[in-house]
DNA sequence: TATAATGTATTAGATAGAGTAATACAACGA
DNA sequence: TCGTTGTATTACTCTATCTAATACATTATA
C-alpha cells in the first residue's frame, strides 16, 4: 500500500499516517490480518522519524484498528470491534463539509454519490 | 445566533467560529445581509480575545462567506460565489468519516439520511 | 549462543501555530 | 468631537508536532 504525504497540509503526518491506513483497510486494499510494513521500513521509505511512525500506529493500535506484535510486527486486526455509531466528532465535521458544498453549489445528488462510491459494497445490500 | 466553543476540542477556536457561521449560513438561520456580532461583541460574550473573533471573520471574509465594513461591521454577503465542486481537502475528510463509519458498522443508509438531514432542502429538489 | 529485527520508551531540542494582551489607527455615524 | 467599527502591530506564553539519538525487551534465525 502506498502511502502519500502532504507537506502543505497542517494535518500532522501522523494523523495522515493514520487515516490513510483507516481508509485502506476500509477500501479492502489492507486485508484483515495483513502485515504492514514495520515502523523503520516505513520511515525510511516516507524520509521521516521512526517515532512519527510509532505514534501512528499506537494510535490504530488504541482505537482497535490493528495489533502491535514484537514477533509478528503489526497486523490489521481480525475482527474490529463494532461500534455501530458515528462519533460527534465526525458527525460535526459532516455538517461541515456538507455546508460548504451546499453552499458552493453543489448538488444534494453529488453528495450522496460520493457517499455510495467511498463505502463501496455495502454487506447488508 | 449562539456559537458554542468546546474547550476540550483539538480544533482552534477562531476555526470553530468560522465553522459554526459557516453552518448557520448553510442551514438559514443566518441570512444573506444579516450583520454578525461585533467582534468585541462576540469576544466579550466568550470570554475570548478580540483577535480570536478578527482571525474568525478575516478566514470568512477571505473564503467570500462574508463581508466586513467599518460602518455597518460584519454582514453575511447577499451573492456567495459558487464554486460548484468539492475541495480535494473535504473529499479526502468525506472519504475518512465514512471509511471509520462503515469500520463501525455504521450502515451506508444511515450516512445517507445524514447527508439529507444536513443538506436540507435542495433548490432542485 | 549470537545476531538481527520487531515495537516501544526515554529524553532533549527545534519549530510552528494558537491564543492572549495591550495599543493604535483609519473610517464613519451621531 | 466622540464613540464604534474592523484591522494592524508587537510581544509573550503555551502547546503540539517532529526530529534526533539511544536504549530496552522480545523473538526468529543463523
Amino acid at each position: 500500500m502506498i502511502i502519500r504525504i502532504d507537506e502543505l497540509s497542517d494535518v500532522p503526518i501522523y494523523q495522515q499516517i493514520r487515516n490513510q491506513i483507516v481508509m485502506g483497510i476500509s477500501d479492502g486494499e489492507l486485508k484483515a490480518g495483513e502485515q504492514l510494513p514495520t515502523v523503520r521500513a516505513l520511515a525510511l521509505e516516507m524520509g521521516i522519524n521512526t517515532m512519527t511512525v510509532s505514534k501512528a500506529y499506537q494510535q490504530l493500535k488504541m482505537e482497535g484498528y490493528i495489533m502491535t506484535d514484537r514477533k509478528f510486527g503489526a497486523r490489521v486486526r481480525m475482527e474490529i470491534e463494532k461500534q455501530g455509531s458515528i462519533s460527534d466528532t465526525n458527525k460535526t465535521e459532516l455538517k461541515r463539509i456538507v455546508s460548504e458544498a451546499r453552499l458552493s453549489g453543489v448538488p444534494k445528488q453529488e453528495l450522496l454519490r460520493l457517499v455510495e462510491e467511498y463505502y463501496g459494497k455495502d454487506s447488508q445490500d
